[in-house]
DNA sequence: GAGTGGTCTAGACCACACA
DNA sequence: GTGTGGTCTAGACCACTCC
């Protein structure tokens, strides 16, 4: 069995576990106030800084609420959040995240030569050779997502097989086969009219919508290399990303 | 004059708008390595605490770069990044950080029946009227958003004149007219096609391309009250959203 | 005035990179 | 070992809400 590094939970993480499993045993119809800070501090035997970190988290993804002066609340709207954009999470759990049941399938693999923008963006020598894997992911059977990966053959040795794609996601081979690590990536945000959808994709045509959000990823490795450029086609009928935005309304005064 | 509450910045702001000019005054073609934290500490006068708030305000932004045991590095890639997502900011702002001269017209204002939808998103009571304000943000003379921001007509005291929305942007309305502040919102992402934005709009027409990105945002006041429903539509030909996500990748080990 | 969240500090210790 | 970022603590003071 192979070891891979793990990432070592902090301590407020922990406490931000705590907190949500306590949140989740709470009885929402009536009061929706959690314990002061100094109090969560003496009885969880962290400093008030670490549950204040935890609490940052938490109000961050739209879980509970601060007043100033009144206290902390239990976002009773929490439920309503279907997918938060952040946490760039697997495909599959997002679909399972907006309730339906996941699948998927590969629909293409292959091998080609790096096109102009490709070469571009993953800092590629002229000429040099990529994978491009196209899988589509169904929620309930129907087409929710369609994703592209496209990544130098060099870094999984020149032998990635079908199956491999299969069972396993790109970020995986890519830890198993080449030891990198996705630690972060940058999305572009567009969207796709049909036209445009079934001329970038295979599985563009079976897609039921007219219009699809697109992003368009560049995950960098741990040594800020970039590494996998991928394009996601969302069918937002099944996929309902929100966002929890904090206005900064800066008033002069003047 | 009136005035109005301001957003009183804490340390780790100007600490970071500190930061944010001494990177611009930066030659970056050569080393961009930061001075270590403990440094910028004593020669800023706050403690390490505060510089690291302003740092990992930096790091969410893409601008820093931070490498255990090496040090805090500026990112070269930070002028790539178009707009950022998170911030909320005013459309014609967006815009010209896109670089395009920005420009808006007022296309529509009416008052109305809240339909079912509205009315349960903004708890309003049965009947109670609405105004809605559509607007149209041109990025070098072409259309390029379109907002409709949906309120109650009780808030601005039933009084909202044409030159109100020509002048100001609805949060002022609301702040000076309605003395509330909004602070932070939620938002659902969607994608329309061009049936869809014409039927919804009264600008869809005139724009130029066959799917937008769309955002409806429930925004919130100081009471964490609904107070806006909006619909944003995007033609990310000109807004081009960016965002960065840290990726948790979990590895159980087993 | 009591309770609560918001900010800041000084200091400690750990983990990682590099020589 | 030295330098650096990552985490945590105890304690202080302030600002806001509510009585």
């Amino acid at each position: 069995m192979e070891l891979h590094p793990m990432i070592k939970p902090n301590l407020s993480s922990s406490v931000k576990n705590y907190l949500y499993k306590y949140i989740r045993s709470l009885d929402l119809r009536g009061n929706t106030k959690l314990p002061p800070e100094s109090e969560l501090s003496v009885n969880l035997g962290v400093s008030r800084v670490t549950v204040r970190r935890a609490l940052d988290e938490l109000e961050k993804e739209g879980i509970v609420l601060r007043i100033h002066g009144r206290g902390t609340f239990v976002n009773p709207e929490a439920v309503n959040i279907q997918v938060n954009l952040m946490p760039g999470e697997e495909f599959s759990r997002l679909i399972e995240s907006c309730g339906y049941k996941a699948a998927f399938e590969v629909a293409d693999v292959r091998k080609r030569k790096a096109g102009e923008e490709v070469r571009r963006i993953l800092q590629l020598e002229s000429g040099e050779e990529i994978y491009e894997v196209e899988k589509v992911f169904l929620a309930d059977g129907h087409p929710a997502i369609i994703s592209i990966d496209r990544f130098a053959c060099s870094l999984v040795g020149n032998a990635l097989k079908r199956e491999d794609v299969e069972k396993k996601s790109t970020f995986d081979i890519l830890r198993r086969l080449g030891g990198c690590f996705i630690v972060r990536d940058k999305i572009r945000i567009e969207t796709m009219n049909r036209g445009e959808m079934e001329h970038e994709t295979v599985w563009g045509k079976k897609m039921e919508c007219d219009s699809v959000l697109v992003f368009h990823g560049i995950n960098y490795n741990q040594d800020n290399r970039p590494v996998i450029y991928d394009t996601e086609l969302y069918d937002t009928k099944y996929i309902k990303f929100s966002l929890l935005r904090v206005k900064n309304v800066y008033e002069d005064g003047i």
